[in-house]
DNA sequence: TTGAAAGCGCTAACAT
DNA sequence: ATGTTAGCGCTTTCAA
């Protein structure tokens, strides 16, 4: 190595101080933002910062900090299969929180009310570091959302985001794309037989946006390039097998020569039931979202064709990761925070 | 919380002599497996530690270590793109090594010796904490892997696994269950269309274990639920563009009635350009591996139609923290080291 | 074979 | 407004 920066020894806290020709603890201080630092010595330590290339050893720092941050996780209250996979993976973060100096609590609010939610959201000012919160697209909850942020708390929308809120990000999948390849997967299973060409669509409401992305993406692949399908109006099904189940079951009856179902939201015990009565389970191809259990034995059992995944694990440890490289500046690996949009078939199942 | 273990401080180093009747150094020793306590001690130790279910804090372990570990990735030479996302993913890993205290420097070796794998595997004895290695299953390796082993050396196979040798994990895919994928997805994207029947295949050599599993997952398939094609010999492009052009435009000109090309392993840009100059891209099905920055460019254009993905970034990091956490006994997150199959249309590219 | 004690690079309470 | 200093929970040298 000719470059002699290669072993140079990074910049550690003193290192600053000395350069700003401070102490340890006014360095400390401006690089937490705490008052009580003239303007100007503030700007000789950031121009240190800046010149050192200063980043804290989170490993001295972590086991320095007395107090874990602490962090509110905000989900929908309900039986929804996929919920039930975040709250899971949480649960098993638990340790790795611990290790993390992170204090993780979850909270179950009404989904379907943005009042509750953001009531609730606004019930969390000054007690939290961070908010991790499943989003729903409203300007009550927006509001809310904002006023955390101003108030220095880190927020962080989770699956479903709140566009044009301050939030600091968004993790999840693009839904527009998730639909666009629930499309694309469906048209090509289906193919250009000529006898069968109506797509039956389900999703959970219109009112959610993430269920809207996913039907514009759909709608706007089937229009594009499988022209031969038909889309049928899209039926409420309001995330729930029971009310979902005779939605279905009457769509197969008027629609003998039905090829496809793509649904979008939960509900799926529900379709497959409605598939399975009706004996054409193996002739029509569905298309559903987030690898539950069930979604799982539908695709063994031959009855769904394939499923567009959202990874519950990456997405909540990805969230604890933005939300900690906010709170204590720390280093992001951006490749590992992509959430991907999976595809599963009955091969590739993990 | 009634139950009092909830909130009862984790045990430290400090705990554990005290329960032991020693001192922190002599618990030290026993931990880390270094000669110079009496046994009965070290059963003293031991028992205190299972007693009092003892972990260390990685941020205090990380923070006192002087010297980081040192770990060795052991990489074919060669141009091969995906060789060179995974050389790609372990630079930018640098800073995020550096603050877990590992070193890693790359090795190049010629994958298609194994003898020269062996040679630079035994070379590195007792050099290295981990190594990390594209695997090449031969017996020359695996001895040299077993060795390493017994040294005491940490030995991760990357992407290609050396099946029966000592390594601690094997981190890819399942490259059987890859060719399934494959194999489903090709059948189904052909459809029933009896005029065209015939699928190519492509690998590198048939003397590489993960070409010639995925290789059997796709005729497994094929043959069980895809009666209606016939796949024709498989065609040996070593790797090679230049090699894999010339070969493939003899297929294109002897089979006319061409449905589909699955291709194993690299050299895709070769495959592309012979469907480009046959103009029948389009009509073609073609199925394959790794999203290099090719294979995305024939996705976008619709030549390629899938490709099956394993994402070296997260390859790297899972085997990185895989070595870490033997090497201190640091806490794993098993969900957050599976691998997945990736499925990548035009529609869902990340 | 074992123990005492000095760090590691930060944070935060306490002084000034 | 700024500085001094005692930890945080380990690792590792040096002494006994």
């Amino acid at each position: 190595m000719v470059d002699s920066s290669e072993d140079r020894r990074r910049a550690q806290l003193i290192d600053v101080a000395a350069a700003a020709g401070v102490s340890l603890a006014t360095v400390d201080r401006v690089l937490h933002g705490r008052a009580g630092v003239r303007s100007r010595t503030a700007e000789q330590v950031h121009a240190a910062v800046r010149q050192l290339g200063y980043r804290a050893d989170p490993a001295a720092s972590r086991l320095a900090r007395s107090r874990p941050h602490s962090v509110a996780v905000v989900l929908p209250s309900g039986s929804n299969s996929f919920i039930a996979m975040l709250v899971e993976q949480i649960a098993q973060l638990e340790p790795w929180l611990h290790e993390l100096r992170l204090n993780a609590g979850i909270d179950r609010v009404d989904v379907f009310s943005p009042q509750a939610l953001a009531q609730h959201l606004a019930g969390l000012r000054g007690k939290r570091d961070a908010v991790i919160v499943v989003g729903l697209d409203h300007p009550r909850v927006r509001a809310a959302i904002d006023d955390l942020c101003a108030d220095g708390t880190t927020v962080i929308t989770l699956v479903s985001d709140v566009p044009g809120s301050q939030r600091a990000h968004y993790v999840g999948i693009d839904n527009v794309a998730a639909g666009r390849t629930a499309g694309t997967l469906l048209g090509r299973f289906v193919g250009r037989d000529a006898a069968r060409r109506k797509v039956g669509i389900v999703l959970g409401s219109h009112g959610l946006r993430d269920h809207a992305e996913r039907l514009f993406g759909f709608q706007q692949v089937l229009a594009a390039e499988h022209a031969q399908l038909q889309v049928l109006p899209p039926l409420e099904g309001h995330d729930d097998s029971a009310r979902t189940e005779p939605l279905v079951a009457a769509l197969l009856r008027d629609e003998p020569g039905l090829a496809a179902i793509y649904s979008i939201g939960a509900g799926n015990r529900g379709i497959h039931a409605a598939l399975a009565a009706s004996g054409r389970s193996l002739d029509i191809v569905w298309v559903c979202h987030e690898l539950t259990p069930h979604a799982r034995t539908a695709l063994l059992d031959g009855v769904a064709d394939a499923v567009i995944h959202q990874d519950a694990g990456h997405e909540v440890r990805s969230a604890f990761r933005l939300a900690l490289a906010r709170l204590n500046k720390e280093r992001l690996l951006p490749d590992q925070e992509r959430i991907r949009i999976g595809v599963y078939l009955k091969e590739n199942l993990p």
